[in-house]
DNA sequence: ACTGAGTAGTCAGGTTGTCTGACTAATATG
DNA sequence: CATATTAGTCAGACAACCTGACTACTCAGT
């Protein structure tokens, strides 16, 4: 189990490692999967992430200084910022889900269609009791 | 996936910090549970937790110095050491792996044994296309 | 309206895990 | 027996992460 999911959040890394986001780390790039499409704040990706603020904070520093996010202030709330994915980013992102996708159609020709489909609903049902957060 | 495999991780690693080794990072942990009954050197060790041999060396020092392994001279070869595990190391590993066991207990209760038996197969048939070094 | 509790974000300092590069000692090969 | 290879270590650097402390802002209760 450790090491297919590994092997999917690699390939999806390589894909946008390719598709020309050579400067970002593993970790910034699964910082940068947590942005909503409106943008989100730095505790939220925190928490998403499963870290602290201040590594959260640090790593936004980063991309922001490689121009794959930008802070906007959250006109809802004063003292917050959201972090914005940039039209690079973007880019990124969707090449990253089409390797998943392409990772998963490959796995389905392996083990076939049926068994793919149990897998998913196990998944969902492991999820219940393994998921500290939900 | 990711979720439910980290899930497992963590157990084991909390159940291993609660028979006693409180000193050891799951870092080191992770490396200790690759070491085989009679020993291994270095390099195996490092191979196998896909990392470089000198990460693994300074891990082993930790270790050693915690009093987890000993390094032995391989009586097959005069450059190398065997990193053996101590009679405490032993004591973790047991606890950690009849945590393994007690987690896939509830899960099996969660899901169902047919449902359980499919899994397993499924992973070792998706092994075979992601993991890298089998 | 104003004070006090709580929240968003950042800064500072320190630890751990990891890497590349360079080195020694022992073995294997021609 | 000279050379290449392999096991292991040392040194220096960096990325990721943590705890603690701080500022700026919001909000609930008086």
């Amino acid at each position: 189990m450790y090491v297919a999911s590994r092997s999917l959040e690699a390939r999806a890394y390589d894909a946008a490692v390719a598709a020309g986001a050579s400067d970002v780390t593993p970790t910034q790039a699964r910082l940068m999967a947590q942005i909503d499409p409106d943008g989100t704040r730095v505790v939220t990706l925190a928490a998403r992430a499963r870290t602290t603020k201040q590594s959260a904070t640090s790593l936004v520093d980063q991309l922001e200084r490689a121009g794959y996010v930008e802070r906007v202030p959250d006109p809802a709330d004063g003292r917050a910022k959201l972090v914005r994915m940039t039209a690079r980013a973007h880019e990124v992102g969707v090449a990253a889900n089409a390797e998943v996708a392409r990772a998963l159609g490959e796995w389905e020709e392996h083990v076939g269609a049926p068994r793919m489909r149990e897998l998913e609903e196990t998944m969902r049902m492991l999820r219940e009791i393994t998921d500290p957060w939900a």
